[in-house]
DNA sequence: CTGAAAGCGCTAACAC
DNA sequence: GTGTTAGCGCTTTCAG
């Protein structure tokens, strides 16, 4: 049940290797004849082209590696699937690697991927020197960027959400619904991310006239202990600085700052309200629900591997590096739940 | 900023492409001078390997592909994360495929991981033929098997969990909290899971003399409108078969379920107790928290990582078909939440 | 239309 | 210790 090569059946049939060759790609012209003869025998012998010889000889894998810090996280996972929907019919696979949010393991990935010869890469970076990612462009290999866009002094591409406008939808939302007083809890400002998120907070504030308290934001590391945290020094300083609403920048701080909200025997969304990042209650059962910002994950899926399908085809004729920038900034969603008291 | 080739760095060095290729994997025996030479160099020339010439050679890719229903969910994200960090410190990298639930796409996907000449397989099928997975393991590719197990002819490996076990596990905890009328709510019959977990649940009432009740047990395919669907269909027959408790065998159906309870304007735990299978509560924002069955996601990983390792290792001498059956079962987690009443 | 031959980058006998 | 050489299985000129 072994499968045979090229070669093999070309002895079988008395033809040369480049006539089946021809015959199995559906390539140039073979006599109708042989091309059926030959199509007939590859089933016979169960034959399965070696994609790794075709690799060797065309310089391309057919693959594509895709690094995230941590692939159970709804966000990665939907971009996984959608990447893999629009480039698998082009016959490409995913590498995918789970850096663990860990700097030393993305470096190890990176330079195994780049061992393994992979066609593009697409890479949530938790390393904002992008180093690593520096060499693949420098030797071009197309890479486009998820999430944080790592500070290089190159051109690079990456699909993002418009963060700032994500901020802005949030914040206008609560201002619409009558807060003035609203708090922030941020991610760290060393990451595009979490500087864009907090500065369009600041912005949005300012644009309809409302002061910026600086003892209302707070940052955190994305991590529930760190939404929690800060939600509960919000608390104790509410004697100085009171708020009615809270937004919060990413999924697990927001369910921090909701624990703590409830340890503190308040109520959302008659005490105060909230809007969160990225949340998802799969379950639909976390009441009330939470109103959210929300990226659009299977569509930065599909435009990242539509945007991958048109460099690996363009790259064949000219080693093109990027000219500029390529940022796509897709528009964030706001889904509306029940955690956003209206107090006009 | 192209890497360099073997026999670039040789003829630089003005040495054979076996001694650079020797110092390269540390091999036999090299002069410690040259040795070190050709290290310099190889940082000098940005020497990287050529995985994909080497995987030629060597008749192995370092590639593990990994078939999966649904990449986003929890189980299936946990699991390859699980595997990937036992089999990538040994430089095997994975490439996963989602196959969307489906049929088709899943026997496309094998196809073109064979192309890839993937080591082995892991694979979670919605194939109960299993025709393809055969073919693998006919040609000594290594194949496991998480989830279910497909009916085939010939010695199989698998790593999941004890379902019968789990449903015990469900159903003992409830029986131990006075409950004797219990429903249940089960997955499609002609899948190894949905049938074991189904017969665990009979025996165990059998087991405690408790006369098991068709009226109680109902079928889904694991979506949450099946789950909502049966569970109404319970309430509405309350009259003639009274229960107390329901044992839902599977995560979103267990929501669904719910979501009919709640509907019904009842209660958990005062009216119905529910326990779940697999259910993910990361937000821990769900009330009441529900009492769930769960697998050993990352333990299934791992396990199913430390198997391949092994078995890739032993292929090299012998293209050992397996003798017979090797089913690793591991125990379930029974996570205790506030969904149960005790009615002692 | 078909075949011969070179070569992708690497490893591993086998010589020297 | 080191070099030579023969492929791994495939694509692709270039001849015929």
């Amino acid at each position: 049940m072994k499968s045979s090569t090229l070669k093999e059946i070309a002895e079988k049939l008395n033809v040369s290797v480049s006539t089946v060759s021809r015959a199995v790609n559906q390539k140039e012209y073979v006599k109708e004849e042989t091309r059926e003869r030959v199509l007939r025998a590859l089933e016979e012998y169960n034959y399965v082209p070696n994609e790794v010889a075709r690799s060797l000889k065309m310089k391309s894998t057919k693959t594509i590696g895709i690094v995230v810090p941590d692939i159970c996280e709804t966000l990665f996972g939907m971009i996984i699937k959608g990447i893999d929907q629009v480039v698998s019919p082009q016959g490409y696979s995913i590498i995918v690697s789970d850096t663990n949010e860990n700097k030393k393991n993305e470096e190890k990935y990176l330079n195994l991927l780049y061992q393994k010869r992979v066609d593009a890469l697409v890479l949530a970076t938790v390393d904002l020197k992008g180093t690593k990612a520096y060499e693949y462009i420098k030797s071009g290999i197309p890479v486009i960027f998820i999430d944080n866009i790592p500070a290089l002094d190159i051109p690079v591409e990456s699909v993002t959400i418009d963060n700032a406008k994500a901020s802005q939808m949030a914040v206008e939302y609560l201002i619409g619904n009558g807060h003035q007083k609203i708090a922030v809890i941020g991610g760290s400002v060393d990451e595009t991310t979490g500087y864009e998120r907090i500065s369009g907070y600041r912005d949005t504030l300012r644009k309809h006239g409302i002061e910026v308290d600086e003892q209302l934001i707070r940052y955190g590391m994305y991590k529930e202990d760190d939404g929690f945290r800060c939600m509960q020094e919000f608390l104790n300083n509410r004697g100085q600085s009171a708020f009615s609403a809270v937004y919060v920048t990413s999924e697990m701080m927001t369910f921090g700052a909701m624990k703590a909200i409830r340890q503190y025997g308040l109520r959302i969304p008659d005490d105060i309200s909230i809007v969160g990042f990225d949340v998802h209650d799969k379950a639909g059962l976390v009441y009330p629900s939470i109103t959210t910002v929300r990226e659009p994950e299977v569509l930065i899926g599909t435009k990242v591997g539509e945007l991958l399908l048109a460099r690996l085809k363009k790259e064949r004729k000219d080693m093109c590096q990027l000219e500029e920038d390529n940022k796509v900034l897709l528009d964030p969603d706001l889904e509306i739940g029940q955690s956003v008291r209206c107090i006009l």
